[in-house]
DNA sequence: GCCGTAAATTGAATTCATTATCACTTCAGT
DNA sequence: ACTGAAGTGATAATGAATTCAATTTACGGC
């Protein structure tokens, strides 16, 4: 993990520029079959750009047709995080899985609850002061910040 | 919110000098009845300084003789949260409750999956940064850490 | 193109945390 | 002590996630 000078980039990252097809390649490449229902998933992930319940995966899936079992989801979601191709966000009401996976942190709307994906990479010296007070190497993080829009209500 | 510079404290906060009896006080202030079953699980949970599921909170009081229906168990993790006397961290394997719920981070062993809290404020140019690039006013930020100890294996 | 087989799918049944219901009990103020 | 609201807790209900055994499918080798 490198970590360099503040960086706030927009929510752009893991949409590689060959589209869900290198995501298949890459499941590909780690021996996993491509069946119809994990490109099912995997490509409903990658076009609804939002996070999704393993609920909404299937009745989203099953309302248009493309059919899909239980079960199903929830072994394709736990593959593909695995794989490192979704990313799996726990809330109080749930799980949530998005397409991509590299670390990166989230904005919590406190109105309408809607989460925006930030790219933010924390200040290398104060990663440095983390590490030598808690004896721990940080492998990775995540910042999880929660505000509301156009500040009209300061506290 | 003052989020001042890059400031690092240990997991002290919250834990007031009054103690428990401190909470218990606050709890009246809130117009709250300290039954003996909310005064058992405030008192654990400060006791022991740990993140605890729902069960484990059930299971130890009632193990040392001190009874408790499971119900209340939920009904009164609910009340102190929102009484803002607990804080609970939700986990793919559930939701654990500790003492104290002013915004701190955490920092997760990837070996043992203990939980280490820290105060850990931002730079201000950081937050100044983020807020000016996604229009939103941060009300608030947690940080989540991963790391081994020692730094044994480096990546 | 066909085959074999390991991987993946499927719905039913199950587990398990959390929430709802509601009669009963307890707390705190008069 | 009386009273009403707050809290309790056994039971039942909910609903997400997992297990299971039988079936189907993807895909490398022929």
């Amino acid at each position: 993990m490198t970590h360099t000078a503040p960086k706030i980039s927009g929510s752009s990252g893991g949409r590689d520029e060959d589209g869900v097809q290198g995501a298949f390649e890459r499941c590909r490449r780690l021996g996993m079959r491509l069946s119809r229902q994990r490109r099912m998933v995997l490509d409903l992930l990658w076009s609804e750009a939002t996070h999704l319940s393993a609920r909404d995966i299937f009745q989203k899936l099953n309302a248009c047709g493309r059919s899909i079992g239980h079960t199903s989801v929830y072994q394709n979601l736990e593959a593909l995080q695995s794989a490192g191709l979704i990313e799996c966000l726990d809330r109080a009401n749930g799980r949530l899985y998005s397409y991509r996976s590299d670390p990166h942190s989230h904005l919590t709307c406190i109105e309408t609850g809607n989460i925006t994906d930030l790219d933010i990479e924390l200040p290398e010296d104060l990663l440095d002061q983390i590490e030598a007070k808690t004896g721990y190497c940080i492998h990775s993080y995540t910042l999880q910040l929660s505000g509301r829009p156009a500040c009209k209500n300061q506290n």
